[in-house]
DNA sequence: CTCCCGCGGT
DNA sequence: ACCGCCGGAG
C-alpha cells in the first residue's frame, strides 16, 4: 500500500484491510472482487491482484525466509522486500526508497541511484540498528529535507550535509485529468458499485464515453482486474 | 502544477 | 533506461 503512496493517505485502507483480512489465509480466500471493492479509492489497483496472488503464494509456501524470496513475489520489489526483511525480519538492508534516495544524494551532494544507491545506503548502516536507521531518513526525508524547501536550518545533520542543490525531480507523470488510468480507475469503481455491468451501462455510470471505457475493459482484463463473464457483460472476478 | 516509504513490462 | 499505473493533498 505504501508503495508510491502517501502513508497518511494509507491509514485507513491499512485498517480496514488488516481487520477484513488478519492472515495471509484470509486474503488468499476472498473473492478478488471484494479485495477490489476494499482497495478502490487507493489507488494502483493492480497492487491489489498482485498483493492477492501474493498472499496466496504465502498461504501455500509460507513466507519466504529473506530478501530474495520476497522480491520473487508478485508486486514485491526492491523497495517492498527490503522493508518486510528490514522491519518485519531484521535483517541489516537499507530500505531505498525515494526519502532514501533524497537524503542521502543532498547528504553525499551527488544524485545516486539504482545499485549505486544501494551500496551507499548499505554502507552507511550503523551497525545492528538498521530497522532505526531506515524510519529516521525516510521520516527526516518527509518532514525535513522535503524535495521542495526542505527546512535545513530544523535539520539535524545540516553541518555534514552538502546542501539541498543535488535533488534532482523525477521524470513528470503525464496529465491525469482525461487519461487512460482515469478511465480506468472509474471503470473499477463502477463495477464495485454496480456489480456485473454492460459496455452502455458503465459509460453512463462513469460519464466516459464507450471508446474510453471499452479501452480500459480491455486493459483491466489482460491485467486480471476484469471478466466478461457472459457476452458482452463485465465483472470484478469472483462476483 | 508536483509529489507520494515503487513495480513490472518494454 | 523508460513508461504506465491511481488518486489525493499542497
Amino acid at each position: 500500500m505504501l508503495q508510491q503512496t502517501q502513508a497518511a493517505r494509507v491509514v485507513p485502507f491499512f485498517e480496514r484491510f488488516m481487520a477484513r483480512y488478519p492472515t495471509p489465509a484470509a486474503i488468499a480466500q476472498a473473492p478478488a472482487a471484494e479485495v477490489l471493492a476494499l482497495w478502490s479509492g487507493l489507488g494502483y489497483n493492480r497492487r491489489a491482484i498482485r498483493l492477492q496472488e501474493a498472499a496466496r503464494r504465502i498461504a501455500g509456501n509460507g513466507w519466504p525466509p529473506d530478501t530474495a524470496g520476497l522480491q520473487a513475489l508478485p508486486g514485491i520489489g526492491p523497495y517492498t522486500a527490503a522493508a518486510v526483511a528490514c522491519f518485519a525480519y531484521g535483517e541489516q538492508v537499507p530500505t531505498t526508497d525515494t526519502n532514501l534516495r533524497r537524503v542521502l544524494s543532498r547528504w553525499l551532494g551527488r544524485p545516486l541511484r539504482g545499485p549505486e544507491l544501494a551500496e551507499v545506503a548499505r554502507g552507511e548502516l550503523p551497525s545492528g540498528r538498521a530497522a532505526d536507521w531506515n524510519q529516521a531518513l525516510m521520516d527526516l526525508g518527509a518532514g525535513i529535507c522535503r524535495p521542495v524547501e526542505p527546512s535545513c536550518g530544523e535539520c539535524p545533520v545540516e553541518d555534514w550535509c552538502a546542501g539541498p542543490e543535488t535533488y534532482v525531480a523525477p521524470p513528470s507523470q503525464g496529465r491525469f485529468r482525461g487519461s487512460r488510468r482515469e478511465a480506468r480507475g472509474a471503470v473499477v469503481r463502477g463495477l464495485v458499485a454496480r456489480g456485473a455491468s454492460t459496455l452502455t451501462e458503465l459509460s453512463a455510470t462513469t460519464d466516459l464515453d464507450k471508446r474510453q471505457v471499452s479501452t480500459a475493459l480491455k486493459t483491466l482484463s489482460d491485467e486480471g482486474m476484469v471478466e466478461e463473464s457472459a457476452d458482452g457483460v463485465f465483472r470484478l472476478p469472483g462476483s
